[in-house]
DNA sequence: CCGACCGTAAACACGA
DNA sequence: GTCGTGTTTACGGTCG
């Protein structure tokens, strides 16, 4: 590849010689071309906003399961009057009273669907679940207001003596150790199922019922103190690595989460407070009680217990309440899992992204000897992105070819062979393979993109959206692991594809010539026919008017190029494009910005005049020349039409010279059978 | 099956 | 003559 420099040097007077990827400017910029002649496309952080999202999502999982662990302590303890739970403290609080503003009241479904729906700042979350929690506790405290579920619940319980009191108690806390083992909280020894409880408890006795209630609450203590319950919330590093998870295995469980080392420091430390603080408790702090609602204070420990029992009794009050509690818990488990289903989902995701370059080594040796075709079909069995956010989506090994994923769209995943025919001819976007950059950089792997469309992003992604010929290999190179080998077969692709898409213009200037595209020629998708003269001129004298005016393109696309105006589809699509192609090459090279200046008006005035058909041109407006060539036809319903028109050229240099492109003068009828 | 597209290889021309 | 560049053609495969 080094050897590729010659002509570069011989444009620029540096020669480019970093086929390995090394940054083209830096060598360039003392050359005149300096300004196209980088190829180098800027490091896209593409996964900033991603890894923001995550980490935002993250801190919202923090927040939510920090609230949702005080929030099952509180539960817990309202729920139970197991001396054992009385010495425990909770290691958080939460400010109940920030949010007693809030005039709203929103039903729990109303706040499940919120907090499914969105992703909730970690402030906003917090707010929110303050908020409701606030709501509710003061709903339940005044009596003022119950949702349907807990009216029905009152209504019960108030008709209910003790003793279904009792079978009440005993079904919530069914519940919520249904819910703990669910949740992989509480472990469910051998001899003690919980699930036949519910039908046995309907049966039971209460005194059974509260030895059996003991026995659980005993068990759930048990369990609890041991710190792994709250292990297994914890989310703060788990989810990284790990594939999918189901629902199920969403929901914390501690034995499904063996991938993730536990953070340690809340649970542990929590738990560890408990035991060590005898005079703490979850439903105490700061000299207030924390019973939903209650906030009474109590001068001390002792006060509080006293205060807790006499207060916060077992009666129906207290039973809603917890049930409630039990609520809050369960909706915030129920937005822990869903957000940790997304942050998985996120993360997974972005691991994908980030490591599959590397961790797919060889991924498919379709280096070689494979042709593209094979290795489009062995690679893309599909040929339209999905979203990577399923489950399936991220690492099939064998198969699998590139993680493609957009940001703006998510969606690509997997090996996608593009074919970008005529009539799917959408170009890549620079986050297609920006996105992937750091795959196909370390990859060996083809990309799914067709040698014009990564021309056309070479092009486009230099800053003057002009490449020399070796620039666009350097690219290659650059950008893809893939093209350092077979240079040979690879750069004559290219070289064929430049001259066989019509949307690849050729310029040449003094120092060389370079190429630029034409992105709506492009988006098209139309190829210069096969077997129909192009953009190569042998015409003799031609070149001699070439070699006269250096600015002169010397692709001109045969003799129409002179004699027929350009239609309005070409017109427009020249306004659109040609004025970007040259504005930055004035920039900052003074002989080239010149050059792209003069072609730049006279291309801005031929695009003025062109509708009329007529041959305005001067002579002085040789330059202009240069630059339609290429495009000269293409309204596809009207092809005879759109061929016809460009006069830009001047009667003066509609010389004989050119009658000597006879070889081209049934293009137009060739371009008609396109 | 057909045609368009694509990738590849090759031949050829041209200029340095 | 060699090399880089550019054009054109042929061929086979894929895909709609």
């Amino acid at each position: 590849m080094m050897q590729e420099s010659g002509t570069e040097t011989k444009s620029n007077g540096s020669a480019i010689q970093n086929g390995s990827g090394g940054s083209n400017h830096l060598l360039e910029c003392g050359g005149l071309r300096e300004g196209r002649s980088n190829g180098e496309t800027p490091a896209v952080d593409i996964g900033a906003a991603d890894l923001a999202h995550a980490q935002q999502q993250q801190q919202a999982l923090q927040v939510a399961r920090q609230l949702l662990l005080q929030q099952q302590q509180q539960q817990q303890v309202s729920g139970l009057k197991s001396p054992k739970r009385n010495d425990k403290q909770p290691a958080l609080q939460v400010p109940v009273s920030v949010a007693m503003m809030t005039p709203q009241v929103i039903t729990p479904q109303q706040m499940q669907q919120i907090l499914q729906q969105q992703v909730l700042s970690p402030q906003q979350l917090q707010v929110l679940l303050q908020q409701q929690q606030a709501l509710m506790l003061q709903q339940w405290s005044s009596h003022f207001f119950l949702p349907d579920f807990l009216q029905q619940q009152q209504v019960a319980t108030q008709q209910l003596a003790f003793q279904q009191q009792l079978l009440q108690m005993q079904q919530l806390q069914q519940q919520h150790l249904l819910s703990l083992q669910r949740q992989g909280l509480l472990t469910i020894q051998p001899g003690q199922p919980a699930l036949p409880l519910q039908p046995l408890a309907q049966g039971m006795i209460p005194t059974e019922l509260q030895q059996l209630w003991k026995e659980v609450t005993s068990a759930h203590t048990a369990e609890e103190t041991t710190g792994n319950n709250h292990s297994s919330l914890d989310l703060t590093t788990t989810c990284v690595s790990s594939s999918a998870p189901s629902k199920t295995s969403l929901i914390m469980n501690p034995h499904a989460s063996t991938n993730g080392q536990l953070s340690v420091h809340t649970p542990k430390r929590e738990s560890m407070s408990h035991e060590e603080h005898p005079h703490s408790h979850p439903l105490y702090g700061h000299g207030v009680c924390k019973w939903p609602g209650c906030e009474a204070v109590c001068e001390d420990f002792q006060s509080f217990l006293k205060h807790l029992n006499s207060e916060h009794a077992l009666d129906d009050r207290s039973t809603a309440q917890c049930r409630v509690q039990m609520q809050v818990v369960q909706q915030l488990e129920l937005q822990l899992a869903k957000d940790k289903e997304r942050l998985q989902a996120m993360m997974t995701h972005l691991h994908v992204k980030s490591t599959e370059p590397k961790a797919a080594p060889q991924p498919l040796n379709l280096v070689s000897s494979v042709t593209l075709s094979k290795s489009a079909s062995e690679a893309s069995p599909q040929s339209l992105p999905h979203t990577p956010t399923t489950p399936t989506a991220p690492l099939t090994p064998v198969t699998q070819g590139p993680s493609v994923i957009t940001t703006t769209s998510m969606h690509t995943v997997g090996p996608i062979r593009r074919r970008y025919s005529d009539k799917y001819n959408v170009p890549i976007s620079s986050a297609d393979i920006a996105q992937n950059q750091e795959f196909y950089k370390n990859a060996e792997v083809r990309p799914p993109f067709t040698y014009a469309s990564l021309i056309r992003q070479a092009i486009l992604e230099s800053p003057e959206k002009q490449l020399t010929l070796n620039e666009i290999y350097n690219w290659f190179t650059r950008m893809f692991a893939y093209f350092r080998r077979n240079a040979a077969t690879w750069k004559g692709a290219i070289r064929t594809n430049l001259s066989l898409h019509k949307c690849f213009i050729r310029v040449e200037d003094e120092f060389g010539s370079f190429w630029t595209v034409d992105d709506e020629e492009f988006k098209r998708g139309r190829h210069i026919q096969r077997g129909r003269p192009r953009k190569y001129c042998p015409d003799e004298n031609f070149d001699e008017l070439v070699a006269h005016n250096p600015s002169l393109i010397k692709n001109m696309q045969s003799s129409h190029a002179y004699c027929t105006p350009l239609n309005a589809a070409l017109q427009a699509s020249m306004a659109e494009n040609s004025i970007p192609l040259y504005t930055t090459a004035s920039m900052g090279n003074p002989t080239l910005g010149n050059l792209a200046s003069a072609i730049r008006e006279e291309l801005n005035g031929a695009m003025e005049h062109t509708n009329s058909n007529e041959s305005d041109s001067s002579p002085g407006r040789s330059p202009m020349q240069a630059v339609h060539p290429v495009h000269v036809k293409e309204e596809p319903l009207d092809p005879e039409e759109a061929e016809g028109p460009l006069s830009l050229v001047t009667t003066a240099n509609h010389s004989p010279d050119f009658d000597h492109d006879r070889d081209y003068e049934d293009e137009p009828v060739n371009e008609d059978m396109e």
